[in-house]
DNA sequence: CTGAAAGCGCTTACAG
DNA sequence: CTGAAAGCGCTTACAG
């Protein structure tokens, strides 16, 4: 491969010139810059990145931390993924990608060893034990879900608290008085997912402050347990007349369970869910649901890291916490209960 | 950070005993390579690894190469990838991920600046404009899927035409002599994606055969799309038997189909699929399939090209271009067909 | 406007 | 068994 030895060589001018003419960081005679540009072109130079982070300890590199854990519902994680990795390459990064369980390991061994000038952290708990790896690093990190410490980190999440309120608000508006939420399953809560509870919590207080009934319920992030979940939860409550969705599996499990208790939305039940637009095309899903906005989380966590990396935050500009506020959309599952 | 130099003076020695003491790349003394250690541990040292890039002209990086294209199913992709991923890591590399639409641009922009070791190919495409890109740079590339031309790179693939025919014997076997295969959508062979014709030709051939009949067709990648292709399908051909599924987005919808015909698999109709068993299971399918094997295609890839990589395959050893066989797992959604 | 030189942090022949 | 030095391919102060 060409170097820019080369290229300095053919174009007859030295290694720093051909560099500058590059780089464009100083002024260059029309002449030589030509010169410089029909060498590269010639020679098909692309400088060597490692050569290139070396001398300016710089990747142009992002890490990309995320786990596909047993309790969660995979094809959901992948528009994080999506919006991450498509925000990168708009912005000229590269995107390193961990998989591993382990992802304490993968993010020492990113930022010890420089192979990234920041960090995205998905799929965040309460405590999540990445954070305190993530804080001594010398890179900046965003996340994409919001831990209870949010110190040293620029963190993104959709605002949980207020869709569990607008769910049931929007189902109490059209005259529902008795409803069942479908969370996340149990071990999400215990391993930290603080996401599962904020709406949970939010959604009871705004049903007690209606003063009517919410059932919340845990629920399987597997086929087809889920599916019998969703049964089991049907026929303990025979008299709710809406159905709120805050676990992928089952929105993706609810048509074929409808079908098998030959009820139809919102005829016989009110559903809403908490996913995105791309899921629920995926899925076919056909329920109103608050849009989860994955892919805007992850342009939003990918443009604050890259302000931070190269400096445009100011050195010691505070770190945010943004929400993103959910929005209902309407795909006509609910409606006045029955008899009303 | 620490570097080597701050290892060498901690320990007492040279920085290139401190560098073999590290790599074991010579005989080290008890005592210093005890002293090394004990540095290391105390800095918290870890290579840079550009300048170890540099030096080596290794980087320990695989580039994989997604893309989501609007006319495939994304869950599916989902699954090669974390095939790829998981092995990498395992073997010891971190994956570069490039997403993007502009393929080609990816590959020279990774390959060109030496930041991989090698190239992951996923979703190829008979006649891929990535392939000439890829055979002209210095690093080895593996694909998942067959190329019309396999020259200069590993290939690795589910026997499709093998999988075809699988599909039309098993049916006929049982008594089924009027079939429907639904392929992936027409743009998709357009494109070159010859799974689906390599499928669909091994189906008639067989059908032909058997002397039995097939409807070879084409669905919608998308939901609702797709749902209302299977429709128009089964009301065109009402005396068919048999189901043949060559399409994840089909094969996710049918579920809901078949409810709406109120027809129950095997009893009205026998269903074949093919698709991974994590696909089944994420959305609750309940037909026997093919397993396509994502995971084990991707794990087969990584494997041969980091034997190239490391200069374990020979110089001049060939290049391979190796099939899974496919293999019906029986989910008890065929048999005999009605009235038979 | 341009060049010679130092330095980024490693690895590895070369010498002893 | 160990050390001094060269070199990987860049960028960027320093000098002119």
């Amino acid at each position: 491969m060409a170097t820019i030895g080369d290229v300095a060589r053919v174009a007859g001018v030295s290694r720093s010139t051909a560099s500058y003419a590059l780089s464009g960081k100083r002024t260059i005679s029309a002449d030589v810059r030509r010169r410089v540009e029909t060498a590269v072109r010639d020679l098909g130079y692309t400088p060597n990145a490692g050569a290139r982070a070396l001398a300016t300890a710089q990747t142009r590199v992002i890490g990309l931390l995320a786990q596909f854990l047993e309790d969660e519902f995979a094809p959901a994680m992948l528009q994080y993924m999506l919006g991450v990795s498509n925000t990168a390459r708009e912005l000229g990064y590269d995107i390193l990608l961990a998989t591993e369980a382990d992802g304490r390991n993968a993010l020492r061994r990113m930022t010890d060893s420089r192979m990234v000038d920041g960090i995205v952290l998905l799929n965040v708990a309460e405590h999540d034990d990445r954070l305190p790896i993530l804080r001594e690093a010398p890179q900046p990190g965003a996340l994409v879900g919001l831990p209870a410490d949010c110190t040293g980190v620029d963190v993104f999440d959709l605002d949980f608290e207020d869709a569990g309120r607008l769910m049931v608000d929007h189902l109490h508006r059209l005259g529902h008085r008795e409803l069942v939420l479908v969370s996340q399953p149990e071990h999400v809560v215990e391993r930290g997912g603080a996401y599962v509870w904020r709406l949970q919590n939010a959604a009871i207080e705004a049903a007690r402050t209606r003063g009517i009934t919410l059932h919340a319920e845990f629920g399987s992030a597997h086929q087809p347990e889920v599916g019998r979940d969703l049964h089991g939860l049907l026929d303990a409550y025979p008299r709710a007349t809406g159905l709120l969705i805050n676990n992928e599996a089952a929105a993706a499990a609810l048509p074929t369970v409808l079908h098998e208790r030959r009820l139809t939305a919102p005829a016989d039940l009110s559903v809403v869910g908490r996913y995105s637009d791309e899921f629920a095309r995926t899925f076919s899903l056909p329920y109103s649901s608050i849009e989860s906005a994955p892919d805007r989380l992850g342009r939003m966590a990918v443009r604050e890291l890259v302000r931070r990396i190269e400096g445009q935050a100011g050195a010691d500009e505070p770190h945010v916490v943004r929400f993103v506020t959910p929005e209902l959309v309407d795909r006509g599952s609910t409606a006045a209960p029955r008899g009303d």
